[in-house]
RNA sequence: GGAGAGGUGGCAGAGUGGUCGAAUGCGCCAGACUCGAAAUCUGGUUUGCCUGCAAGGGUAACGUGAGUUCGAAUCUCACCCUCUCCGCCA
């Protein structure tokens, strides 16, 4: 959410912003609805004020008098009820069209339209030379790793049972990458997988509608998470932190759901995109100074789990275009897969980091009191640590040999018991 | 799931219709005293929104929401949460 004072003192660039973030929102409608909503607060709180003063005569009235004060207040009472019924109203449509401002954008963010336009910052590691590379779905069909067609009956498509080996490797991974984060900070944490929809939507996600990618439960006003980022954020709602105590750094462990409403095709193969995964998130409340660091600490440490896994990967600084709501800044790591572009092999996105600044943070209300005594609100981060599924995929694919094994990566064998697959 | 008790400021804890944004204590901040500290004393100490150059003024908030009333922390209803006991249970 943005700072409504800030829309009505900068109405032109927030129009700019939303043109480049390809957000279509009627800005002249909202303006007019802000107008409107703050003269309706004027309105009721003035016949409050005048309520509140008749109120107060009375204490010390004769009983004349109050005759009088009563029919006064009786009057007020009426009239003021007519207007906060049209001050909800309108407060609700105001706060509606609010809530559809993308955050502002940081001046460095490439200009583009959609995730074509993203600017690629450098590839790094070695794509491995392979006379016949497999996907991953040969591969775990060769080994008998995952079962797709059994998983239809129980759940319908997109859901899988990771078995053997590969389920051995999806814990190896989730404790080698808690032993990263450790030293640099971050706590883990295990969040429950559901949360309350205004969680949801505090953290920037819309839990209902035709366009959702959230599970909902029904007759509940409760969700699946897509992700702890929600969680986490939630966690601290409402909360105000002293400067001393920020940055903190959560490593979050979580499954996350999604329903991938209008994804098909080659994108959707596999365990590329499916309905469950785990995921260890990495997620920062701290001040807005600090936030621009810690949002290159979150690359920083996404890279280097993928420097140690021996996967090949490049950084792309996401457009303006495919910013999504929250974030700032987004960067992304997209590992080589074979599986992709049909065969020939491509980049597919593993990793995320957004620095949302304070757009979270304003809607769960978490903030951060200075040294001055002031209150501001604090600035968010998430990042990627390992996205299980699209980790696995990245794992297989870029670690199978000649011969057809699978040679695990050296930091992850003291995790999992074992060398190599087949 | 059943029965009971309860939810008030950073914490503890008063307040049962108007004088209550809220006593008191603790904590915290500043000052005095002190070589310094402790103790003591004095003063200060919630937040959001609206308005104003500012000082200030207005409004809202006592778990949440609705209701009664001229007026609600206080009365009524619903819901949420916490605690104790019982039941069930991974």
């Amino acid at each position: 959410m943005l700072d409504p004072k800030y829309i009505r003192e900068h109405i032109e660039e927030v129009r700019m912003n939303c043109k480049r973030r390809n957000v279509r929102i009627d800005i002249d409608t909202y303006i007019e609805l802000d107008k409107k909503h703050l003269a309706m607060i004027h309105i009721v709180e003035s016949i409050r004020a005048e309520r509140n003063a008749v109120a107060a005569k009375m204490q010390n009235a004769n009983p004349d008098e109050r005759a009088v004060f009563i029919a006064q207040g009786k009057e007020l009472k009426e009239s003021l009820a007519s207007q906060e019924n049209e001050l909800v109203a309108c407060a609700v449509e105001w706060k509606n069209l609010l809530l559809q401002f993308p955050n502002l954008t940081h001046p460095d963010v490439p200009e583009g339209k959609t995730d074509d336009e993203n600017t690629e910052l450098r590839i790094v590691g070695e794509i491995k030379k392979l006379s016949q590379p497999l996907d991953h779905i040969a591969l775990c069909q060769k080994y008998d790793l995952v079962d797709f067609e059994r998983a239809t009956k129980v759940t319908g498509s997109k859901f899988y049972f990771l078995k053997g080996k590969l389920a051995r490797l999806e814990q190896a991974l989730i404790s080698y990458t808690l032993d990263l984060l450790e030293p640099e900070g971050y706590l883990a944490i295990t969040t429950p997988d559901i949360a309350k929809d205004d969680i949801l939507v505090g953290a920037g996600f819309q839990p209902r509608g035709p366009e959702t990618q959230i599970y909902s439960i029904e007759n509940s006003d409760i969700s699946l998470i897509g992700t702890s980022e929600i969680t986490l954020g939630g966690y601290h709602k409402d909360e105000t932190f002293s400067c001393a105590t920020l940055p903190i750094k959560y490593a979050g462990i979580s499954h996350c759901y999604r329903t991938e409403a209008g994804s098909y095709g080659r994108e959707s193969y596999g365990l590329y995109r499916v309905h469950q995964f785990s995921k260890v998130e990495m997620f920062i409340v701290c001040t807005p100074e600090q936030s621009e660091a810690m949002h290159l600490e979150l690359l920083r440490l996404e890279e280097r789990v993928f420097q140690q896994l021996e996967i090949p990967y490049r950084v792309v600084d996401i457009c303006s275009g495919d910013l999504g709501g929250p974030a700032y800044r987004k960067y992304d790591l997209e590992a080589w897969m074979w599986g992709r572009n049909m065969g020939k092999g491509g980049w597919g996105e593993i990793t995320s980091t957004s620095n949302c600044t304070d757009f979270q943070a304003r809607r769960l209300n978490i903030r951060v009191k200075g040294d001055d005594g002031v209150s501001h609100f604090v600035h968010t981060l998430n990042g990627t640590a390992i996205s299980l599924a699209r980790a696995l995929i990245a794992i297989l694919e870029n670690h199978q040999q000649e011969d057809g094994s699978i040679l695990i990566p050296q930091v992850l064998v003291p995790y999992c018991g074992f060398k190599k697959i087949g």
